[in-house]
This record gives C-alpha cells, structure tokens and sequence, in this order.
DNA sequence: AACACTGCGATTGTACACAATGGTTGGTGC
DNA sequence: GCACCAACCATTGTGTACAATCGCAGTGTT
C-alpha cells in the first residue's frame, strides 16, 4: 500500500498548455482502465486514501475522478461508505444493453449521413488497433479499444447528448463484459466493425442498421447472462450450498 | 450579494439523520430552480463564494452541486474561469430534442408495458400541480413540473439509463424552453399528458406514441428556433451583417 | 496611436485538518 | 452460550488556508 507508482504530480503544469484538468484525468483514466482490464475486480473497494498515495495527489482529486466514473456507472459510491468497483447484475445488465440497442441504431443513422471521410478513416485505425490488442493477447486493452470504437461512432452522428449517454453506457457495457464474458472468443468481433464502417462509407443506412443490430446479438449472445458468474452478493453466490446440502470444505480464502 | 437568504446551515445536521447528500441537493435544487424559472439568465456567472455565502455552506458543496449541474448541461464549467448559466445554442437545441424524440419514443412503449396503476395516479397526480401552477400563473414551477411529469413517465419505463439520460435531457429541454419559448402560451399542454397517460392506462402503445410524438412536434413548434432571441455567439449574432457586406460602420463595441 | 508586455487583483484549484458517520469488536447481562 | 450494547477505529464528509491561474489594466515602446 505504501508503494508509490509514480509521482506523476510535478510533472506537467509548466509544460506547455496548463490543462488544469489533466491531473482529474490521469486518475480517472488509470482507474478505468484497471476496471476494464480487471485488475480491479467488481466489488473492490477504491479507498480515497489508498489512491491518493498510489497516484500522488490528494483526496480531493481522487473523490472527483470517482465521482465522474460513479456518474457513468463503473463504479459505486456509497454514502459514508466509499466507492466499490460496481458490479452491474443481469437485470441491470440487460438494461444497458436495451438502451444502447437503442442509441446504437440511432448512431448508426446518424453516423452515415454525417460521417466524414476523415473520420471513416480514424475508424479503420480503430479497428486495426483493437485486432492488434487481441493477437497481441492483451484483452484488456481490446475491450477498451471496441467501446472507443463505439464511442467514435457516435461522435460522427454529431449529437452531443447522444455522444455523452453513449460514453456511459459503453463504459457499463465494457464492465459487464469483462465481468459476464463467457471465456475465450473475441467479443467485438472487428470484422463486423470493418463491415459496418463499409455499410457507412457507402452511405447505406439500411445495411449499417442491420449490421449493428447483429453485432448487438453478438455481444450479447456471447455474454452468459443467465447464470451469474461472479458477485458480491454472498447468498448468490454460495446458493449452490444452501441447495444441495455439502461438507465443510473451505472455499477459496474471501 | 451579502444577504444571506435563509442559512439552512445549522438546521440539521445535530437534528436527526444527518443524510449527508441533503445539503447538496438543497442547494442544487434552488440553482436549478432559479435557471428555469429565469431568475437567472443565461450566462450569468456563477461565482463559487458568492454561492456559498448566500446558501450559508462552504464552496465544497457549491462546487459539487455545480458540477452536477454542469453534467446534466445546464451550467457551463470553464476550466480555471468558473460556471456559468448555460446557454443552449440553437444547434444544441436540436440535437436535444432529436435525443429527446428517440428516447421519449422508447419510454413510451416501456412505460406502456410496465407502468404500475400507482405510478399511472401518480402521473395524474402530477398534471393536476402543473395545471394549478399554470393557473397560478408560476410559469417556472409549471416548466419544472412540466418536466418532472416526463421524468416520471422514464421511471416508469424501469430502464435506469434511461432514467439518467432522460434526467440530463429534460433539464435541458427546459431551459431551452426558459430561453426560446415564444412568449404566451402554455408550453407543454396538460391536454396532452392526460391523453398519453390515457393511452398508457389502456396499453395502447401505438396510440402512447402517437401522442407522444405530436407532444413532441407541439414542444418544439412552439420555440422559435429559426431566429436567436440571445446569444453570446458574436458570428451567429451578426450573420446578417456577414452575409451582405457593409459599409465600415462601427457594430456596437465589443 | 496602436500594440505588446508586465504586474496586479480576483477567482478557481488543490491540499490538508477536523468533524461526523458507520462498521467492528469486545464486553457484559440474561 | 447467545444476544444485545457500547466504545473504538477506520473512513468519509466538510470547511478552510494556501497556491496557481486567468483576465485586465497600466505602462512603455515602435
């Protein structure tokens, strides 16, 4: 707890442009990542103190990046009690994916009548880096590579509050399938996403909808929602115990 | 600026549960309130001092209850220049009632499915209060509970993203209302909100979102979203000096 | 006279100290 | 032996002091 990664406190402000935000940033970006990479497991408790020794910076830093991340719903914040990693349930899963099917379709309308070429172009970038985290086996990054996909999409439809509910709800989404992905498969598939960036370079919107409304079934297909994979609700998980009844044996350490 | 209203400070706290997100929702609730009911205007500075001074709390609270009023678009906060009241351009005006539109559509249908008897009283109950405010002639309660009763409508749709977005986008809309509303007339007809809840009771969802639909077209009808009112854009404020070119008459100062 | 620069004032950004809350643990009574 | 109660401790909530930043005004120069 005491080791400091890296002081990262001293070392921007004089530079160049003093973004005074950036510091905000930094910790919240790091501690995203972690979610998604799971390094930091649903229902971890995120100590404002830990943190703030971890990155260098005080509290008051570590409260807003928590309290923007909370707003998007990766992490929990209970009064008086802190913040966990958030562990979305099914219900909460599927209502996730109910609105982004949603937005999706109206992103994708919105995204082929407004797309630039440069923009289709940083697409395809996306889709190469996301298909070199794979091969390269670093699942973490992919994940957060295709929501940025998502994310991109949706800032070439060009409508602001449509850009932000998306960037909440592709964080949730990365959440749940880090948390409820069943096992080995690519969960984005990039060749669908090479598709759908074809349907909108050629400016067919029926094509582009339908592509993205499989590439919904896909994702959430390959999600095992119906069987909870891990919680931190005691009595789900060990409600397998309670059933059959079952020997003493010590379960890993909590 | 040195009138404190009402200190609301030492009220609480030792009475009985100390709900430590009371004050916070105090004060984001009298900020919010002011802005629609145009008490203040768009762009007025928010200073964080003054803010505290009057509602008898520390900047601390100030500045969250600004933050999240910030998220949900309403205040405008600049980096290191401090908040100001949002003014909603009209590009930006669009885009949220296209978001709107999107998502009033997919409330409606769940709300159809899913509204309890209670939560459809409920509804009735909140169309009465937005006509008696209308009849009272309190145009920014009635703008507000205008709002709520859309609010509520998302709750019943038990889609919490939704929910959330809808929240930021009703906010929105209703200072945009506050900002563009053509003058006299009665902005979100209750006629209306009783005919949708009508449909809802009767689960007719084809006719909920007719309704809902045309709501929507009256909303935006009645804004004069051609022609600015106000703004601080300068290049749309003096388009019309732009486009034909004049002579070198000095425009107000800048 | 117009432009650029520097110093000043005001306001926000950050850190820290203190107060309050909630969970936990140990003790006591039944 | 079990359950309830109370005090402790850890952690968060809040207020305030200090530092950094931005905008503006005054001054000097071209």
């Amino acid at each position: 707890m005491n080791e400091q990664l890296q002081p990262l406190k001293k070392q921007p402000r004089a530079g160049k442009a003093g973004r005074s935000g950036t510091q905000d940033d930094i910790v919240y970006a790091h501690i995203f990542e972690a979610i998604l990479e799971q390094r930091l497991a649903p229902g971890t408790k995120l100590s404002e103190e830990a943190l703030g020794e971890i990155f260098g910076v005080s509290r008051t830093i570590i409260r807003r990046a928590l309290s923007r991340l909370a707003h998007e719903g990766v992490v929990l914040l209970r009064p008086n009690r802190g913040a966990v990693v958030a562990s979305p349930s099914v219900e909460e899963a599927r209502q996730v994916f109910m609105a982004r099917r949603l937005v999706e379709r109206a992103i994708t309308e919105l995204a082929v009548q407004h797309a630039t070429a440069e923009q289709i172009a940083e697409l395809r970038q996306m889709v190469n880096d996301e298909r070199d985290s794979f091969s390269r086996g670093d699942r973490g990054a992919g994940i957060r590579l295709s929501g940025e996909f998502h994310l991109k999409l949706a800032e070439a439809a060009k409508n602001a509050p449509l850009i932000s509910f998306q960037r909440s709800l592709v964080s949730q989404t990365s959440l749940i399938i880090a948390q409820y992905e069943s096992g080995n498969r690519s969960h984005c598939s990039y060749d669908e996403h090479t598709q759908l960036i074809d349907a909108i370079e050629k400016r067919d919107a029926e094509l582009a909808v339908n592509l993205m409304m499989h590439h919904m079934d896909h994702i959430d297909s390959k999600l095992n929602l119906d069987e909870e994979s891990a919680s931190d609700d005691l009595h789900a998980v060990f409600s397998h115990l309670l059933q059959t009844k079952k020997p003493g044996r010590s379960p890993a350490k909590l």
